[in-house]
DNA sequence: TGCTTATATTAACATATGTTCATATAAGCA
DNA sequence: TGCTTATATGAACATATGTTAATATAAGCA
């Protein structure tokens, strides 16, 4: 776990690019929606009735995720499908599920 | 990094304690803060003067950073001095600005 | 084209959040 | 004890956030 924890400056722009990316995973729904994209791909309908919640609030999201590029989809007719786009945010997202199992 | 990404379940109180702890990641004065507190402990003035904060932000926050376990303090006299107490939030906390300054 | 299905968007709303000022508390010291 | 310094707390406030219902958009198909 502890292999490269060298200490860096924070300027403002680095500050605000980590500040949101926590922010995205400060949101049960986002974590659940995530953790859900973990292995495969979701159409927006699918997430809402796997997870249990509307349609909008689901799209809603999936757009904030979306800007963060933390999620990517592609169209295949009317339907869109979301999987997830950064490696380092769902192995960080992991980490910290399986720390809070484990503890 | 992609140590041993298996997949879990996601129970209510998991769901809780790891969005509680991304939540406290979430905002730019506590990264500031604990990033602060990465390498030593500081009083709650030292912290203030150092990142430019009134006094009752930092108290405040830290309060907030307390009660996740995030942070420790020791009193030595009328000083209290902060430490960071959770060294899996640190490790997830400098990867992602590490991440976030090489991208 | 008109209908259907899937998704996105908008506005409204309630609640959460972060900062500030003012003040309280707590410890050390003359 | 009374004063000073360090920290904590409470209330007020502005702003951010997340969900919802209603509606718009967009693509496929008869």
């Amino acid at each position: 776990m502890d292999m490269e924890d060298k200490y860096e400056e924070l300027d403002e722009e680095t500050l605000f690019i980590v500040s949101q990316t926590f922010k995205a995973l400060g949101d049960p729904t986002r974590i659940k929606i995530l953790h859900l994209l973990f292995n495969q791909e979701y159409s927006v309908n699918d997430i809402a009735e796997t997870l249990k919640l509307r349609q909008s609030t689901v799209s809603h999201q999936l757009r904030f995720l979306k800007n963060l590029r933390l999620v990517k989809n592609r169209r295949e007719g009317t339907t869109i499908y979301y999987s997830h786009d950064d490696e380092h945010v769902m192995t960080v997202l992991n980490q910290t599920i399986q720390h809070a199992l484990h503890t």
